[in-house]
DNA sequence: GCTGTGTCTTGATCCGGATCAAGGCGACGG
DNA sequence: CCGTCGCCTTGATCCGGATCAAGACACAGC
């Protein structure tokens, strides 16, 4: 089963939500929260998309949000904790597809499928926004805004699955992958030199298609460098130059 | 430089369209073509559509359509002939992000950064229609069918964007290749067994990940199983159900 | 005709990372 | 307390595909 190891994890019960907000407010790390700003928190549309939203969770490490071939009828929006999105073939392989850190938004891909082409599993304890896709559709037809962030949303995504496209070697891809982590954090006001990692060296490997004895070593070899300090999964980056010097070749091309 | 060295092209300038259409029809082959038949053909918004459509074109093999960098105004659809679009690093590594057949949308993911971020380069002799992206935006809003439309091409590209995720062998990743542009043809009402290979063996290569010598030697090794005739870059699936058995593991995991 | 150029194919060799194997460590349950 | 179970780390070995190399072929230009 997935497990939470670690004695001194985050204390996400407390206070799980950076600024859960009230009737006018949104969370401020929440992915729609520039549509938001950017259409005025007094409209009247913008009530409605306080009603379609609907506060989901806690999903505990290893619970589902969503399956392979469930309908698709809402997207969702990580409030707290971490997902990772994953597919299974026939043959029981796991393909992890990606991570989600609070303010990002899981199930863009099921849009056109209509089902959810892949499962999302809770990485350690987990709170959603659950938003109704169908009428998410209809406030976007009338607040442009939010249509536009609804396209910059998908643009996005498709983004960062070519970042990963390339033939690159363990050391550029554990590199890449940490740098890219840190800038999520830091763009959500996160601390972007000092994280938790949620997933485990084994989803990290799969993520990256290495090995888990792979990223464990380039692990190893980065904190010999002094580029990092790892313990655990508790990570800082010593040296963000010398990595970015590292994965380059995968960052912004 | 990129060439055509095969004596019998297809001769493109003489039919290159599907189905050009006139005033209120679309190319057939279209991807939006869809959105146009759920809308009717005869709403007055559809009138729009054709207004902030633009024919351009030919390309010769290895001009570009849009260049890393270059502002964001337009999607292009491939009206006739064939794309592949690129990144290329510092180092002037390439990285073949796709390639795109007739009726197949490109652009898509320049919204959100607002800049191409990659280059799209004409394989063979190709034309497009090019849609103004703020006026379908516009368009988007006040005709559901467009936005839904848009919205599911996105999702769609995401999820072949996830495709070529995993880490398969070189014969699954040939495989699979193979009968996904069969696929594609097909559903464009083109022959499904039968095609020209646009793109050289290094880009096939590179886009898949192999070293262009694997794809060869993998081609070859089809062709010797009869699994397949190729002739340059001329293909026949000689046996589908063989290669689907081969590539089954990166089809609709 | 000859020559240069780019593409494709095939063979020989090499290496990065996968795989196999073993051991450490912390958490948990008896 | 000890035993089990995951997860992580480190070492040893192996292999698929990259790389190096050479040659075939078609075509364009002179």
């Amino acid at each position: 089963m997935q497990s939470k190891p670690l004695a001194g994890r985050l204390p996400e019960p407390p206070s799980p939500i950076a600024d859960d907000g009230d009737e006018t407010h949104f969370c401020g790390t929440c992915a729609f929260s520039s549509a938001c700003i950017a259409a005025g928190y007094h409209k009247p549309e913008l009530a409605e998309l306080q009603c379609l939203v609907e506060h989901v969770g806690p999903f505990r490490a290893g619970e589902h949000i969503f399956r392979t071939g469930d309908p698709f009828r809402a997207i969702f929006a990580v409030r707290a904790g971490t997902v990772k999105t994953r597919m299974v073939d026939k043959e029981g392989r796991e393909q992890v597809l990606g991570f989600y850190l609070p303010g990002e938004v899981i199930g863009l891909n099921a849009i056109y499928p209509e089902h959810f082409p892949c499962d999302a599993v809770a990485l350690d304890t987990a709170y959603f926004c659950r938003f109704s896709f169908p009428a998410m559709s209809a406030l976007a037809s009338r607040v442009p805004a939010v249509q536009q962030h609804l396209f910059r949303m998908l643009s996005k995504e498709l983004g960062t699955a070519s970042l990963l496209a390339g033939d690159h070697s363990a050391d550029e891809r554990v590199a890449a992958f940490l740098l890219d982590l840190a800038g999520r954090y830091a763009a959500r006001g996160f601390s972007g030199t000092r994280f938790h990692l949620s997933m485990s060296r084994g989803d990290m490997a799969n993520y990256l298609r290495l090995a888990a004895e792979t990223v464990s070593r380039v692990l190893s070899r980065f904190r010999a460098q002094k580029l990092i300090a790892i313990e655990g999964r508790e990570l800082e980056l010593l040296d963000p130059a010398g990595l970015r010097g590292i994965g380059q070749a995968l960052l912004r091309d």
